[in-house]
DNA sequence: AAGAAGTCCTGGGCGC
DNA sequence: TGCGCCCAGGACTTCT
């Protein structure tokens, strides 16, 4: 499940690739994945077009083009965009490949087609949404400690479904934020407008932690994720908690467990994150 | 009108 | 062995 590390760890392995290059044409086989272009106007639009830039915003990665186009690629569940530096075979799944001017070409594969793939113009992009709902950045300046408290004290939901929210905070996933909860001592089903300042400051504190050690082990591979060169990340030897249940709590070595909230499985230790920790401490 | 639930989609794992 | 069922979840749509 592609989340900001993995997004982030992607941008990262093709920019290098990519800039400079100039998509000569794409060959699409899904045309359901382009939700706001036709075939035809995506597929004449994109030609001859020179990839400026590469950026990343939330889990969107943004490929900036010639005569002011955008290319918006959202990974979904199990997309992965793979630079492949000749002509390569397509896979079953391969829904988009994106040939350029230097014999290589760009792989867009999803087994579960939850992507989406968007062809607009830089004066556009605050127009798309999803990408123009989204809250800032959890790496960037505009997350602070103030503005985090805020935003979990005006809902009334619990912080897995709060964390989960793009239009909150941009990026994080089921996987980072099991993560940031159990680094934070923080139970997934507890109210965002009942935290003290030091739990806000513990979760502000623990979501950059995550981040920043999913993307310094680019990524968490379990089932799909690969970066720009098809390589695996290494973070899923690094969780606490996700896909745990059963195991032994890294802190205190009780067994981790497994519910549901928010409609999505949920990995927590039942002692470091109690839900009534902490009540009327500090 | 906010928050919850349903929907899409395929492959893997499980029970019988 | 093989069939059917359930689960995985990002973000949009539909319901309450």
């Amino acid at each position: 499940m592609p989340e900001l590390p993995e997004v982030e760890t992607v941008k990262r392995s093709l920019a290098s690739k990519l800039i400079g290059l100039t998509i000569k044409k794409a060959i699409v086989r899904m045309p359901k994945l382009l939700k706001l272009n036709s075939l035809e106007e995506f597929t004449k639009n994109i030609q001859d077009k020179d990839i400026l830039a590469l950026e990343r915003r939330g889990k969107y990665l943004l490929f900036e083009l010639s005569s002011n186009f955008l290319l918006i690629i959202h990974l979904g569940m199990t997309g992965q965009l793979v630079y492949q530096k000749e002509k390569a075979l397509a896979e079953k799944h391969t829904h988009v490949i994106f040939k350029l001017d230097n014999q290589g070409e760009l792989h867009y594969t999803d087994i579960r087609r939850f992507g989406r793939i968007i062809l607009t113009t830089m004066e556009n992009k605050n127009q798309i949404s999803g990408l123009k709902d989204l809250g800032p950045e959890p790496l960037g300046s505009d997350f602070t400690k103030e503005y985090l408290k805020n935003a979990l004290g005006k809902k009334k939901s619990c912080l897995k479904a709060l964390l989960l929210n793009q239009s909150l905070v941009a990026g994080l996933g089921n996987i980072y934020v099991d993560e940031a909860l159990h680094q934070a001592n923080l139970h997934p089903q507890k109210l965002g407008n009942n935290l003290s300042p030091e739990e806000v400051n513990k979760l502000y504190c623990a979501i950059k932690k995550v981040l920043k050690q999913g993307i310094e082990n680019k990524g968490t591979s379990i089932k799909d994720y690969v970066d720009g060169e098809g390589k695996a990340g290494s973070n899923q030897e690094n969780l606490w908690v996700y896909g745990r249940k059963g195991n032994s709590c890294k802190k205190c070595g009780l067994p981790i467990e497994k519910i549901k909230v928010a409609g999505r499985s949920s990995f927590f230790c039942p002692k470091c994150q109690a839900l009534d920790q902490n009540h009327g401490e500090k």
